[in-house]
DNA sequence: CGATCTGTTGACTGTTATCAACTCCGGTGG
DNA sequence: CCACCGGAGTTGATAACAGTCAACAGATCG
């Protein structure tokens, strides 16, 4: 994997939710990160630690998740470019397990890269913070269909978070994307049997709405999984737009010519 | 209600999870604080606002709740001493609605001065994200209980979260609170029906581990409600001990006197 | 080529929702 | 003072949804 990447991918996800100038982007570029690359089921933080580092995602998926008694909770699931850990820049205790979903590529930024930036620069900083503030508005919004909603509905919004979180930083612009989870792991994330999940996601097929296979699905109707979701995704606090276009001018000049092949990372 | 109080219930929540000097407290005494006394039900925040305030509670229960297609779903409570709104201050943008469970009295801070705190000093700055952050924690850990825990479980875990964080400001001292629910609220954030609600705090009454009467909730057998609901508190990050001991020597002396009083309050 | 993981299906069970009716209580107006 | 009303709580009958158990199929991998 090229230098560099990494702040790239960074710099999508925050470009995503908060304009920022060329200035800020570019104190980005200075990032240190070591890179690594994990299996699947692989535990990156554990209830307990006290990292002094934060955990960027470029390829992959990671999940937040709580373990107990023989019984998996699954309470957040985070994509490329996100920074599910990024409250220990904050506070550095960690209440759950942050584990791998898929195979995936980490990035490894230490708290004191995110201190030394918000130093430097106050947007950054709040750039920083509004990354933390949407993690808590989607996981409150989560808490909703989880409190009142059906195991359809629940399956049905959490792909659609995914694939729109996904499409927010450029990736699954054709629908198509490789599973974050097994069957099990859905049901242990929406709150439902693996039995279940399964006879869910066979009328999902069933419906030609989409395709579950060998870790791809598949989303063929995209508006009926949104509306059987009711999902409205203004709480993920997105700009919108395509992410190139969100950048303007504000690509720091050595960016440029990254975002195009942005897709080919995923597969 | 005496001038001055309002900054004291907020100085209780602070010190309950972060230590302060009393140089930080006393930067509180000068709070600017309009006082208001609401009704059950009153919507003080909606979804779309942009609020230039934040709400501490006085007295009385706050919600956030989400309302759609006659449904509403309670995603978090808040007490005495709770600015359910903190967030508000990083970024206005408002979600859902916040709402008044019982009569309530809350104090409304202009963001000014909460912007001006953190200027003057930054472990105030940091208590006030610490704050922040703890509801998120508190959230992640329902996501939890709603997912993966049935409906006794679900009431007495809130049951017990509501009384801790009571306890937490010096009040439910004696395990005998005012509801912050009516039946069918408490199945509105559980996530069950209103019938449900009512047979599973039928059971808890059978079993004398609470009484329910008249919107007072007595706890009779505190360890058994603790064991149905698998509660662990950590996840609150109180520092523990009763209130008064926490502050040891950093009361400020404005406050001095206005403690022992504590309990009076609430009835 | 057996072992294991994932997905699939059917039968049965259990929890919870829904509907409907009723009590109790406090408030309000006649 | 009392009749009425609406909200809160209570209860039983029934139905829908989802969990559990068990068995098996297909894929992948050593």
């Amino acid at each position: 994997m090229q230098a560099g990447f990494a702040f790239s991918k960074f710099a999508d996800r925050l470009v995503s939710i908060v304009e920022l100038t060329p200035g800020d982007l570019d104190l980005l570029t200075n990032m240190p990160s070591s890179i690594r690359y994990y299996g699947p089921c692989h535990h990156i933080l554990q209830k307990g630690d006290r990292p002094d580092h934060c955990s960027l995602v470029l390829q992959g998926y990671l999940c937040w998740q709580h373990v107990n008694s023989s019984h998996r909770h699954i309470t957040s699931i985070h994509v490329t470019g996100d920074v599910p850990d990024l409250h220990t820049f904050f506070d550095p205790r960690v209440d759950f397990d942050l584990v791998t979903l898929s195979p995936a590529v980490i990035a490894s930024i230490p708290h004191s890269f995110f201190r030394e930036i918000s130093a430097l620069s106050p947007s950054m900083a709040r750039a920083f913070l509004l990354l933390f503030l949407t993690e808590a508005a989607a996981l409150r919004n989560w808490t909703v269909t989880l409190g009142s909603r059906d195991a359809l509905a629940r399956v049905a919004h959490l792909l659609c978070e995914v694939v729109e979180r996904l499409r927010a930083v450029g990736l699954a612009r054709d629908f198509r994307i490789p599973s974050p989870f097994t069957q099990s792991g859905l049901a242990d994330a929406c709150g439902i049997s693996p039995v279940h999940a399964n006879r869910v996601i066979r009328e999902l097929s069933r419906s030609n709405i989409l395709q579950w296979q060998a870790r791809t699905i598949t989303i063929n109707n995209w508006n009926e999984l949104v509306r059987l979701a009711e999902f409205a995704p203004d709480y993920l606090r997105l700009r919108g737009g395509d992410v190139t276009e969100l950048y303007r001018n504000s690509l720091p000049k050595s960016a440029i010519g990254r975002c195009a092949s942005k897709d080919a990372a995923l597969h």
